[in-house]
RNA sequence: GCCCCCAUCGUCUAGUGGACUAGGACGCAGCCCUUUCAAGGCUACGACCGGGGUUCGAAUCCCCGUGGGGGCACCA
């Protein structure tokens, strides 16, 4: 296959969600997959809606899956540059390309009367479209007019009769009667282009070969192939994504829809994800697979995925976005990671917490904790005592079930008992004498140890006991034991 | 309302006319392992939207329904 260029081409009007994510993952892995490139282009030219600094957090979510653009607004590139709003000139060259072609017209209308004309089409129930006022106007009696500085804008002049057949790669000929489709403003009063413009100039400009974009995109398709047609380029393969849909699967998945993840530690914009302990390789591999149909071992690294990767094997249908599974996806890569990566990897969120971490205890804490993290943020929940001084013990978990203060107490006296009696204490010193005690007094190995757990990690549920306590050291276990039996002394 | 797209387990999907008793993954249930929680292993449950064609043969091709989704801006 020949290099391929792709790009994505977001705006910079909100939050980077989900969907952007997946639209340019796909991206790279065709550019990759083909030794082409991959490009980061910004289409900026509703400025109402233009917010400060989502272009930043565009890169920045970029860079955070790892899907390092090869041309882009921060990096530049042979073809930029990559910001439409810096692309003016380039637009309103080819907007009058297609007006000497007879392919677009200056158009006069004020909203108010597109508006007017609106409702009374509406009134007769007929689909609200422009009425063609300024279409039949005499170029050389609308040119004059323009030159004169009347206020303008650009329309394409859609073909009245036949059919416009597009091909789209996932689902082949896709046919639209023209009557159907309307004359789409191309410049709007502000001089910028409107999307139909701006994308299908600079998509060819940047030698684009495959566009990839979202299957809302569906309706005006037609168009988009009939502006390039109208100009004479090459047409890209153009390969229309199935929507996200909400978790219940019903409704494309929206911004809005982020607050109600939020709520269960989930998100669908990337800048959340890190935050909230997920893993870029789980992310990547989860929004990969929604969409594209891999049959068997479908745990993936991007460099896995590349290899793999084929535009054919796309799908076309919607897919309900389902976080659990990208919990299961994090919780895979996160066993698949080197015991320094994944250390350096959650040591922040022990900071966040306040927590001091010396990376030689960190490295022994990881590989008791590793299996069990679903998301990074976890290792504060199963390791958080590792890193404290003193535990904090509710005294009514130190009762185990089925024992009394008194029994329970027995238990911790006899276990500083034995460990004390260690010179060493590790798993491998500690947890032969203690099973012959279990043996021997009766108790079983769940009230024994539970208590024990409970004593000195704190918790009820924590990594493996006796690695626990090689990792605590003998010193600080024997004093939680001590602390134990004292509070239960109490009762 | 009009136009367009889509349709396999609850969810993501494999399947491109015979190898389908329809495969995998998540989730769910059970069992094994086990000092807790996990991880891991095993097992179970679970789907071709309906109706017509085409064909010796259809999950797979065609048509019609139905359902779901998207779009109908001087937004992208």
């Amino acid at each position: 296959m020949k290099p391929a260029r792709t790009r994505v081409a977001p705006s910079p009007t909100g939050h980077m969600h989900l969907a952007t994510a997946r639209v340019a993952l796909y991206d790279y892995l065709l550019a990759k997959k083909t030794g082409g490139q991959f490009i980061l282009r910004i289409e900026d030219t509703d400025t109402q809606r233009t917010v400060p600094g989502a272009e930043q957090e565009l890169m920045d979510g970029l860079r955070w899956l790892g899907l390092e653009y090869d041309e882009g607004p921060d990096i530049g590139g042979p073809r930029g540059p990559y910001r439409q709003t810096e692309r003016r000139d380039i637009y309103h060259a080819h907007a009058k390309i297609l007006v000497d072609k007879g392919h677009a017209y200056p158009c006069f209308c004020t909203p108010e009367r597109l508006e007017k004309v609106r409702q009374e089409q509406m009134k007769r129930k007929e689909n609200p479209h422009y009425d063609g006022m300024c279409r039949i106007l005499d170029p050389d009696d609308a040119a004059r007019r323009v030159a004169g500085g009347e206020k303008n804008i650009i329309r394409f002049k859609m073909p009245k009769d036949g059919q416009t057949v597009a091909h789209d790669h996932l689902r082949g000929e896709i046919i639209t009667q023209n009557e159907q489709l309307n004359d789409y403003v191309l410049m709007k009063s502000d001089g910028l282009p409107t999307y139909h413009l701006a994308a299908m100039v600079d998509d060819h400009d940047m030698g684009i070969t495959h566009v990839l974009r979202g299957a809302e995109w569906l309706s005006t398709f037609p168009l988009h192939v009939n502006i390039v047609r109208a100009f004479g380029w090459e047409e890209p393969a153009w390969v229309h994504l199935s929507l996200f849909l909400k978790p219940s699967g019903k409704g494309k998945l929206s911004k809005r829809d982020g607050a109600i993840a939020m709520k269960d530690g989930y998100s669908v914009f990337i800048k959340d994800f890190g935050q909230l302990g997920f893993t870029p390789e789980g992310v990547n591999n989860w929004i990969a697979l929604m969409g594209w149909g891999v049959a068997e071992d479908d745990v993936l690294t991007l460099d896995q995925m590349i290899e793999r990767f084929n535009v054919d094997s796309l799908t076309a249908s919607p897919s309900a976005i389902n976080f659990q599974k990208l919990d299961h996806f994090n919780g895979t890569h996160i066993r698949l990671l080197t015991n320094e990566d994944l250390s350096a990897r959650i040591k922040p969120y022990f900071s966040e917490a306040g927590l001091h971490v010396d990376d030689e205890t960190l490295y022994k804490v990881t590989p008791l904790i590793r299996e069990r993290l679903v998301t990074l943020d976890d290792c504060l929940s199963f390791a958080s005592f590792f890193f404290k001084e003193n535990v904090e013990i509710d005294p009514a978990e130190l009762i185990v079930k089925g024992l009394d203060a008194k029994q329970s107490a027995e238990i911790l006296r006899k276990s500083y008992e034995i460990l004390s009696g260690l010179d060493e204490l590790t798993h491998a010193t500690g947890e032969p004498p203690m099973r012959v005690y279990v043996e021997e007094s009766g108790f079983t190995a769940g009230q024994v140890f539970g208590l024990m757990r409970t004593a000195i990690t704190g918790q009820k549920v924590s990594p493996p006991l006796f690695e626990s306590m090689e990792v605590i050291g003998r010193k600080t276990v024997l004093e939680r034991l001590k602390n134990a039996v004292e509070i239960l002394g109490k009762f």
